[in-house]
DNA sequence: TAGATTGTTAATCGATTAACAATC
DNA sequence: TAGATTGTTAATCGATTAACAATC
């Protein structure tokens, strides 16, 4: 990684490449073009190479990318080449799917806590998981050092919640409330809202 | 609406507008700025004039916009000043946690079916639903005449049941797969992939 | 009226694409 | 070697911002 400002835009297609590349790894491809992942991801080769060279020359002229070291490169780059605890708060029905969703462990994501503030919720299991009470949730987040949460509470006490999380050290939000997030610069926050996501595609049909 | 061919990168926006317009309906206000409205949804006042612009003149100088005109206008452009159906391909957690969702219905959606391949969930009842046969999948949304999808199926089976979603006349597919699809042009795929989105966030961590 | 805020233009900034020399 | 494909440059294209006349 270099010291030029590489752009969110770029950053944020990474973890695209990552996954398609991880997938071609799976079933047993060794080297790949950018012509190729191109395809698989919907993006033009030149702008796969563009976005790669960003980080340095992991290419071979005329015979492309090893699948391999590029998945090493890019896990690097995003810093997924290690594990990252994340907690949950919001022990609803989203919470749930979260907890016991497979598809963590191998992106670099494991989930450490689940948090809620409905009484009757707090010292239920999910999965493995033990209930917490979102009163004790900013030491306990600060106690395990967690960086990144996923946030599954209702719309009315997302923001409440989030000031916690800054509060309590975390770094990088998933959203799934329905709402935006006021949260300092140095706090990033991704949204998933899923009737955002359909309107996004009505006005087209 | 006018003829000429508006950004999808505006149209992405719109609906993060309306979300913020809704909440501020909400809450009793009559009235906002391009100004107040960009410190809510994190975006340049001169940003969301112009966005708006593209559309129509709806706010007044000196004034601002009527948040009711506004959701009315910003409704009738995404198309959502209606009910979509929607069905649901998988009856895992996701598609639990989807089916139990509230935030459809005051955003232009409604869950009509859901299906899964597997035997052994087809005829549970899922909230109000009875999971149908991904067998009959094609002919039934036909009937029904769905256009909008939502897909969390394993990554494994997603190309296979997001081409039976477009021959059964699906135009619009939300994808939980972690998976990049490929479908025709004529046909929107966004994506939720809570890996993907947590990957665009540790690189700055 | 005075203050506020829009809609729009022009300027700036940034991202994408096309093309090709370098080279595996 | 011949063919393929990268990394990079320059050109193009598109998006954002700043500024302000118009006007409520």
């Amino acid at each position: 990684m270099n010291a030029r400002k590489i752009p969110d835009i770029i950053i944020g297609r990474l973890p695209v490449y990552l996954r398609a590349l991880q997938h071609m790894a799976e079933i047993g491809l060794k080297t790949t073009s950018s012509q190729e992942l191109g395809e698989n991801v919907g993006i033009s080769a030149a702008q796969i190479r563009k976005d790669i060279s960003q980080f340095g020359e992991f290419g071979k002229q005329g015979t492309g990318y090893s699948i391999e070291y590029l998945i090493d490169k890019l896990r690097e780059i995003l810093k997924v080449d290690r594990y990252w605890d994340v907690v949950v708060v919001g022990a609803g029905d989203m919470g749930h799917a979260l907890v016991n969703y497979q598809g963590f462990s191998d992106r670099g994501f494991h989930i450490v806590a689940i948090f809620d503030n409905d009484k009757a919720k707090v010292g239920q299991n999910i999965s493995k998981f033990n209930v917490e009470d979102t009163d004790t949730m900013i030491d306990r987040i600060k106690e395990l050092g967690v960086k990144i949460a996923m946030l599954t509470v209702p719309a009315a006490a997302a923001q409440v919640v989030a000031d916690q999380l800054v509060q309590a050290g975390v770094r990088a939000i998933l959203n799934y409330a329905p709402i935006s997030l006021n949260v300092p610069n140095n706090v990033k926050v991704q949204y998933i809202d899923p009737s955002t996501h359909l309107q996004r595609m009505t006005y087209y049909l």
